[in-house]
DNA sequence: CAGTCGATTGATGAGATACTAAATTAATAC
DNA sequence: GTATTAATTTAGTATCTCATCAATCGACTG
């Protein structure tokens, strides 16, 4: 850790052609700053959702649950990823702790739909992914 | 899998009254179109934004240079994360290949800098998740 | 009520991930 | 040239993740 600053100090001494002890603290807050621009349990929230997106079988679900733009059965869900039906169950229950995914019983069948978060992801990232 | 079809079979007799063969083929092809909307060479390159966003380090790295607006050199990066140099440089190459972060050198010093792309994936996230 | 069916839960193992330490590269300084 | 410094790469390891199997839950049906 004390090495690090000596870096960073020799960096800011380089940037600034001069680097008191004053300086370096000063630039050590602004990063901290930038950092901690919003809280901790709100970036574990945004990694939780993030986590929840970043695999294949749950992407694809909501992927289509997006583009159905209205609920769909577990079962027909179960047309569209290539897991067993347990695995499937597990992939829903991880979106919908994630908040991105709803449900609803419907008599012997089980009904699930994308939250307005997912379709905001979901849309933002086809369209920043496709301009390089 | 045949047993899954049967399922879905099922669910369209509830829901339609009857279900012919036909009527499962369709709807199996609505499913396939739906999950087929976008290219699977696309759905990995967006799968492969969200693996590198989703881990703690690189998602504090990314949000930290979208927040500085500016590029930030390798050794002030060090400051704002809990890992070895030696992580960071990992991270740090991790989200070049997802397109989140570019990089230039400065002499002896290499700086990092937000792309768009991060920029769009960071504030949609924060405004998404901010609201329940 | 017993049976069936849709769906979920919990445990397990194979594989992927994310660190670290050590060696290496690339650039400047002496 | 050699030494030093910033950063990366390689190799190894501990941890986490994800899909599956087996068991279970809950709701309808006969």
């Amino acid at each position: 850790m004390a090495q690090a600053t000596d870096r960073l100090q020799r960096y800011l001494e380089d940037e600034l052609g001069e680097c008191r002890n004053e300086d370096l603290e000063e630039r050590l807050n602004e990063l901290s700053t930038l950092e901690a621009a919003i809280g901790p349990e709100q970036v574990n929230a945004e990694l939780d959702v993030l986590s929840a997106l970043a695999n294949e079988t749950r992407y694809t679900l909501v992927r289509v649950l997006v583009a159905a733009e209205t609920e769909l059965c577990v079962c027909e869900l179960n047309a569209v990823v290539d897991v067993t039906e347990s695995g499937l169950s597990h992939a829903l229950s991880a979106l919908v702790e994630a908040g991105l995914v709803s449900s609803r019983n419907d008599g012997r069948w089980k009904k699930y739909r994308a939250t307005k978060r997912a379709v905001a992801l979901v849309t933002v990232l086809g369209g920043s992914v496709n301009d390089e």
